[in-house]
DNA sequence: GCGCGCATCCACCGATCGGTGGATTCCGGG
DNA sequence: CCCGGAATCCACCGATCGGTGGATGCGCGC
């Protein structure tokens, strides 16, 4: 074990996780497992402790989750890097992780190489995504959130060029009670009460242009 | 007469003030009047012919007028400036000679010097506004042209924020048949047929904000 | 004086809107 | 399985809108 291997805590609540990864780690010589721990408290009171130059974090555990642990890694102003090594990909997941302050995202399902590859990235303070998890947070630049449903924007936008509810249902091939219902989930999606103010914060929010 | 005195056209139908012009500069060394028309096209024939450094353009011609002239002069490709000598300030007066490519626009009421000092500035190709006129064209431009009243544009902010047409009269201490009229004439003009379409057209015109 | 634009106002009436209180089906996530 | 969101749909009714065809008075420019 050489005077630069990057010293490695492992927090998960598995037993048989963190032996498959204690055991990938310590085979390599870049690598220094310094602890292990089972929850997120633990994860925490250890880092700061040990303060190793990665955690590979868990998101659900017992006692404290993975995002709480991250945030308060976060708080504790240690310079050790979060990759979260986790199950899931679903937005749910990642975000609020990300918005914690994870360095990095991966899946449980990443080949070892590409995991050891991940931690380094992470020592030097890049950025790492598994590429399911890229591919959702690109979509989403991609497509900004809008309160508003895709069927919900068409009719705004009708109703903007100045239809009728029953212009909008000819056009749209539907019944003038659905455009109603349409139109009255835009009002209380922007908190307005008629058609012309639901088109002036459509333009303000720039739903419409 | 020296060789670098302005060359200086005179075009006004008035033969008073056509002498009155050509007295102030032939008495003067910086200037040379090469010629005088009494109309648009006489204005024309002679500047492609004499071709001076300025030409003095009274607007009220008869044959042709003086907006007419200049864009004749500008087809023409001359180097030749304009300067409009008029009576009238009015924008419908102002703004056509203008972009009809005029270099300046005094009023007939100028001082002497001012109107010498104008033609030299105008021989220079630089602009040159009377005071009267510059005044408007600044009013202009912090008031970009709307196409609805003052008042129909308060109506139409307030439309735009959910208010029914009795609100807008309340809020105005107007009645709603009035409420009702301006909104009839904000369809009108922005040829629209509802408060939908009109708030839309407005946010597009940069109306509403 | 005339014409135009602006601001104000009226009554009537058919068309449309907004609200209400439902309903069903499908899909995805927990 | 349950829940929530999205999409679809209904009937009824009071409120509001938009259109129509007027009106007056004022100020401004020609």
């Amino acid at each position: 074990m050489t005077e630069h291997a990057i010293r490695v805590l492992i927090a998960d609540d598995h037993p048989i996780v963190r032996d498959g990864l204690r055991g990938m780690f310590t085979g390599d010589a870049r690598f220094e497992v310094v602890g292990e721990a089972a929850d997120g408290a633990e994860a925490v009171a250890l880092a700061r402790a040990l303060e190793p130059a990665v955690v590979l974090m868990d998101l659900r555990m017992p006692r404290m989750d993975g995002v709480t642990a991250i945030k308060r890694l976060a708080e504790l102003g240690l310079a050790t890097r979060v990759l979260v090594l986790t199950t899931y990909d679903t937005e749910s997941e990642v975000l609020p992780a990300i918005e914690a302050g994870a360095t990095g995202y991966l899946l449980k399902d990443a080949p070892g190489d590409e995991l050891m590859r991940a931690v380094e990235a992470a020592a030097r303070g890049e950025a790492v995504l598994s590429p399911a998890v890229a591919m959702r947070l690109m979509g989403r630049v991609r497509r900004p959130e809008s309160p508003l449903s895709a069927r919900e924007l068409e009719v705004l936008r009708l109703i903007a060029t100045g239809g009728t509810n029953r212009d909008v249902a000819a056009r749209l091939f539907i019944s003038e009670a659905t455009v109603k219902t349409h139109i009255l989930h835009i009002y209380t999606k922007l908190d307005v009460n008629d058609r012309a103010a639901a088109v002036a914060v459509g333009f303000q929010r720039g739903l419409l242009d």
